[in-house]
This record gives structure tokens, C-alpha cells and sequence, in this order.
DNA sequence: CCAACGCGTCGGGAAACGTTGACGCGTCGG
DNA sequence: CCGACGCGTCAACGTTTCCCGACGCGTTGG
């Protein structure tokens, strides 16, 4: 994992460690050893996962003192959603709860 | 390639060549030669990709003579999506055009 | 009945990936 | 100023993925 990731949203969201890490990310911005601690990982392999992350622009550092925060940054996943689409049209029954859902988000 | 490994479905939509194919099979089933043709891969290659799907449960098999036609089996993407929903929430922009869209398919 | 076709699968080699221990660099506390 | 902390990165190794050529099996057409 040390060469130069292909930074492919698809194969970054391949791995079921990187993609908890998003989801972590979503409460909020945290610390790589915070964000280790959930894992049954080496901190470097975190590290890591964040670096193939970080290539796919799907999360952000900053340097606060000696730690690093790292910060969502979901644009990138606009690329799955859009790939995704066309084939919402098949399971048009479970549209209607999504629909529901968005007017929730919309209409609160 | 060869063994039996029970593939999740982001690992499926990590390879280029999978997700065309999937995109192939939305206008209806095909034959394996027929996908081939798409590709500048030997046909092995594109029928071990198939099988990655279909061991993903995303594509279904239909012997037809001396061809096998694939079909679409587009319900494991479900977990993608609802996976992807929670991100929604941030870029709140872009789900306007979603929900018409939607509504547009409920609506017609 | 036999040759050609369509396809799955195996063998194997190259490349990519995931993990770990070791090292280095900047930062903070005493 | 010095040791501890937080973190990135490298070297190395085992595993997985990807691709191809070769083979085998069932189907079809002559």
C-alpha cells in the first residue's frame, strides 16, 4: 500500500475498515489515534487507510498541534450515488420510502 | 481467482470493467461473447469477472443453447445505497434534483 | 456423427493490496 | 532542553487480484 493509490472512489469504498472510517467521520472531525481505537489495527495501518482516503479526496487533515484531525469530505461519493442511479429504477418499490425520507430532510 | 470467495458487493464495484458490465446488463441480458466484444480483455477474463458478480449475487445466468445470457440482478445494490444515504445529508444542493427526480418516477 | 462454436475453469505469472515493525520528524510538557 | 507523544512513511512479506493461454464439456449445424 505504499505506492501511489489509484485515488478511484470505488476501490477506496472496497474496504470495509475505510469505509467505517467515513463513517466515523460523519459526527465530526477526529484524531487518528481516536479514530485507531476502534479498530483491531495496527495505528499504522490506519494511517494508511487514511492515506488511500486522503488520495480518493474523500477526507482532509489538519494539523492541530501534534495531532491531526481528519475531516469528511463526501463530495467524491456524488461519482457512486450518480453510478447508482440508473439502477434505482429497478427496486421502484423501496423509491417510495427514500422519497419519504428526502421530503423529511426537505420539509422538516 | 479461482476459489470460492463469498465477494461482498463494494469489493464487485471496485474493478472498471464489473461496473460496465453491470451497465450493459441494465438494457437487457446478454451474451458472454456479446459483453467480451466490449472490452479489449480476452473473453476468460470477462467471463472470471462475471463470476465475481455473480458470486455477489448481482448478475444471474441463463443457459440458452450453447450461450449463457446474464442477467441483471441489480438487489444487492441496495447496500450501497443505503450505505451512501447518510452521506446525503451533505450535500443537501444536489438532493433537490434527486427528489424531483423521484418524484418524477412516482409521478409521471 | 463430427467439426465448430460458446463458455467455464484451471495453471501460472505479474501486479496490486494489507499488515506489521522500525524509523524519523515535529510538537508539547516538565 | 530533553523525553514522551502523535503521526507519517518505509521495507518487507504474505495474500489477493487480474490477466492470459490451454483444456474440457455441452450444444449446434452440416
Amino acid at each position: 500500500m505504499v505506492g501511489v493509490p489509484p485515488t478511484d472512489v470505488f476501490s477506496a469504498l472496497a474496504n470495509p475498515v475505510r469505509r467505517k472510517l467515513l463513517d466515523s467521520l460523519r459526527e465530526g472531525p477526529r484524531a487518528v489515534n481516536d479514530l485507531a481505537g476502534q479498530f483491531e489495527l495496527s495505528r499504522p495501518a490506519v494511517s494508511e487507510h487514511l492515506q488511500v482516503l486522503r488520495h480518493a479526496r474523500l477526507v482532509r487533515e489538519e494539523p492541530r498541534g501534534r495531532q491531526r484531525y481528519y475531516h469528511l469530505e463526501p463530495d467524491p461519493l456524488v461519482e457512486v450515488r450518480d453510478w447508482l442511479h440508473p439502477f434505482e429504477h429497478y427496486w421502484r418499490e423501496r423509491m417510495r420510502s427514500l422519497r419519504d425520507l428526502l421530503d423529511e430532510e426537505n420539509n422538516p
